[in-house]
DNA sequence: ACCTATACTAGACACTTGTCTTGATTAAAA
DNA sequence: TTTTAATCAAGACAAGTGTCTAGTATAGGT
């Protein structure tokens, strides 16, 4: 009868994505890799196929729950909804410790040197998806009749992207969510004042 | 009498500032970038202390080109130079062709794992400078009466460096400064918008 | 042409890397 | 208790890593 795990799939796997996030794919190495989560070597590559395909699978997960949490929110509400959004990016409160290290895909697309598609290929879906919903807020918002005239959509929900992808850099750099707060303000209130 | 170097020390700095900018420092092993600079491995070992001893150096040259050059002229300037400082960022006709592989000091911030003191300190530096190029824009403009009373210069300074940098970040995924045209046109907007 | 002294080549070195593998362990069904 | 079959430990492996080095090459002054 065959052997149990030592280690429950899904923790071990969320350890691998908080490692992979704290470190980077680069710098996390398969033994550190191996303590920091439990799964040996073996399994590592009999289940992944080894580290690169660990880390695309914990990316997935990682891509997905944005997608399906806070960025759904915001596809579906509207100016609020994106001011929210900024807002509690600065909140330590409610956020996972991790994103003090910014988000493992901006952090990805950093560090990755274009090589690996595989890795390309999911860096470009989610930053299109970011600006997606920012552009069906707004697109929500104009369907209301509540968004002012002057708002060029195309362009702010690229802007809106870029900030966001900012403030995460910048969290990291400082390893402290706090240090986004002056900004996060300051984008809120831009957000709200293109309300009628 | 001493044998002269096979190639220019500066012209070799500035190719391994390309490389680095391009791939990463992790990602780029010291064979790869003797094939690119044409440092061979004893002069990388004697004239700078290793691959890291030569990081260091392109780094602080690009950080202080950087500091004295386009942040200088907002930190001289006001919005109209804020906004040409982004509308610029996206013009290749005037950048080299590293910028579409983002910001080298970006870049590494978010490929560090932290544990090196020497680079924190650097990009941490680096951030502050931007902060503070962008606060004195601001200032130069309220001392000339021509600033609108309710921009928050606190809190627009760190807005706008989260922007410049998200949009770093945009380029480098794309692999293409065009890729931020519509967010830097809606900032430089916005910006523009803030005078009297 | 010769000499000096630095630069260069490229192999060596010790260590790290991700992957692979074998024998041992052991969970759990029978 | 025994058996089965999956998991585990951890060494082996080949390749890569950054650094070090010895002998060779050679620029340039004399």
């Amino acid at each position: 009868m065959p052997r149990t795990r030592k280690v429950d799939k899904t923790v071990a796997q969320q350890k691998a994505l908080s490692a992979f996030w704290k470190i980077g794919y680069n710098q996390l190495g398969v033994r550190a890799l191996e303590e920091a989560t439990g799964i040996n070597r073996f399994a590592l590559q009999k289940e992944y196929g080894g580290k690169a395909g660990l880390f695309i699978k914990v990316l997935d997960d990682y891509l997905l729950l944005s997608e399906n949490g806070v960025f759904n929110n915001v596809s579906n509400g509207g100016l609020e909804e994106v001011a929210t959004l900024f807002l509690m990016r600065a909140d330590n409160e409610t956020l996972p410790e991790e994103t003090r290290y910014g988000c493992l895909a901006i952090n990805t697309a950093c560090e990755n040197d274009g090589k690996n598609e595989e890795i390309n290929h999911r860096i470009m879906n989610f930053f299109d998806m970011i600006g997606d919903a920012f552009k069906s807020a707004l697109s929500n918002e104009k369907k209301q009749g509540t968004l002012k005239d002057n708002v060029n959509i195309q362009q702010a929900c690229e802007f809106l992207r870029g900030e966001l992808i900012g403030l995460n850099v910048v969290a990291r750099a400082n390893r402290d969510n706090q240090a986004i707060l002056p900004a996060v303000k300051f984008t809120a209130n831009i957000v709200r004042s293109w309300k009628k």
